[in-house]
DNA sequence: AATGCCGGGGG
DNA sequence: CCCCCGGCATT
């Protein structure tokens, strides 16, 4: 054996590692590539929240562990908008690395003296760049000429804005239903960057007000409770009657005097668009609802789990005990089935040491129920001396790993099943010895290198847990 | 005796 | 943290 030992353990990592951990998920992404790609989602395709989320989730996890995935993608979106503003109060336009500017160039006018003033008014509009540009544009009538210097410059600052979310939607769906969720997300996190100026809330506003589109306005002014459904007209309604002549100066002023009385997401009206709704909920409740819901949700509640007439539906186990769970949690369901799936998994990969089993009760939900039910709890007497937990987990029965091994692959699936019943992950179980196969079974001592590293040291099996 | 794995120890 | 191994329970 010790001679043995340095020898086997090179070729032991490899093997063993490709079929417990990396079968699949050797293959990881990079974050660079992922970012991208989601914000292109975001951009592009509008909802899909739930693929997106359950995919990233998946590959992630694996990799690290928590939906992370899922998260970094949004933030990062957040970001790219949140910050190109800040910066370019200071700096004015560089930051956007947009495509898009190229365009805009085009449009702007090329008068000098809108330039003057344009450079002061950037500078002290820039915040409300984004917005104004994006109204003023479709066709601003009070001030056709700053308006439109303002956009040119702004341009460079608006443009990541625009493009990374609600700016190229607005357009072009006419209903900037994508755009609310975006913007609202960005609330959330931007304020502690900005919320001591005032520029800032107005650039809020002004953002709300454009970008979650479908919401109504209502003036501020005193006696006046005027209300309308576009933030332009609004904007002309009290320029006009409220400000009168002083409308030219500053276009963000009229925000002061007017509201914006949303219906963000939840409502949403069908006919807008169907994009709304996905995002805004994916955005900010996914997330939370994911990493908190899913493995708290099966385990605890196991008593709900599934009857086992289900098998029918499908064929692995897997499936069904993400539905079963899921049911229980009102509102999760949709993010419940994606996210408690990447969650199994996740824990798969440390199914040797880090696991902890969550849960006892988890056992009812395995796939092939009939045989195990009862088993788990007798087993556990076998173990005096082992943790609770440990013994609870445990409680898997053989029997299900077994015909899962059988079946093929024998790395992956387990790994899914194992991680597929969170509560029982690996359970200490054992059940016959007879029938677990462990690696010291599957490869004999002669082949001690394809053990499990578990395995190799004595420990619970990781390979093939019961 | 073979097996599976906990608990503990060494580097 | 990685790696072993003594020792116990089980088969």
């Amino acid at each position: 054996m010790a001679a043995m030992k340095p020898g086997e353990r090179t070729l032991s990592s490899g093997p063993q590692s490709c079929p417990s951990t990396a079968a699949d998920p050797t293959e990881t992404r990079q974050p660079g590539a992922e970012m991208q790609e989601t914000l292109v989602d975001m951009q592009c395709c509008e909802q899909e929240d739930p693929n997106l989320t359950e995919r990233n989730g998946h590959r992630k996890i694996m990799d690290r562990n928590h939906q992370g995935p899922v998260f970094v993608p949004q933030g990062l979106t957040e970001r790219v908008w949140n910050h190109p503003p800040a910066p370019q109060q200071t700096t004015t336009p560089t930051m956007p690395s947009c495509p898009v500017s190229a365009p805009y160039s085009f449009w702007s006018p090329g008068s000098v003296e809108m330039d003057e003033i344009m450079a002061a008014m950037v500078l002290t509009s820039l915040s409300c760049s984004p917005v104004v540009q994006s109204i003023p544009q479709s066709q601003n009538d009070p001030v056709p000429g700053p308006s439109s210097g303002g956009g040119d410059m702004e341009c460079g600052g608006g443009e990541l804005s625009d493009s990374g979310s609600s700016g190229c939607w607005s357009w072009d769906h006419g209903n900037l239903s994508p755009a609310p969720s975006p913007s609202n997300a960005e609330m959330d996190s931007s304020p502690d960057e900005g919320l001591h100026m005032e520029l800032e809330d107005e650039l809020h506003t002004a953002t709300r007000s454009k970008s979650s589109f479908r919401g109504t306005y209502r003036c501020l002014w005193p006696s006046c409770g005027k209300v309308l459904t576009s933030s332009f007209g609004m904007k002309r309604h009290v320029r006009v009657l409220h400000l009168g002549s002083e409308s030219e100066q500053s276009p963000r002023e009229e925000d002061f005097y007017y509201t914006k009385i949303s219906c963000v997401a939840p409502a949403d009206p069908s006919p807008i668009s169907p994009l709304p709704p996905a995002p805004v909920p994916a955005s900010s409740p996914h997330v939370p609802w994911a990493s908190c819901d899913s493995p708290p949700g099966p385990g605890p509640d196991s008593g709900l789990q599934i009857p086992s007439s289900s098998s029918s539906s499908s064929g692995s186990g897997i499936s069904r005990p993400i539905s079963g769970p899921e049911s229980a949690p009102g509102q999760a369901r949709p993010l419940s089935q994606s996210a408690p799936s990447s969650f199994w998994q996740i824990q798969t990969d440390h199914l040797y040491q880090a696991c902890t089993p969550q849960r006892v009760t988890v056992s009812s939900r395995s796939p092939t129920p009939c045989c195990w039910t009862p088993p788990p709890l007798t087993v556990s007497n076998q173990h005096s001396h082992h943790n609770t937990q440990v013994v609870t987990g445990r409680c898997r029965s053989v029997s299900v790993g077994e015909q899962w091994l059988q079946q093929n692959s024998a790395t992956n699936r387990l790994i899914t099943m194992s991680a597929a019943s969170p509560s029982r992950s690996h359970c200490s179980f054992r059940k016959g010895r007879a029938e677990a196969k462990k690696c010291r079974k599957v490869y004999g001592v002669e082949r001690k290198d394809q053990w499990c590293t578990a395995c190799r040291w004595k420990k619970a099996c990781q390979r093939f847990p019961d």
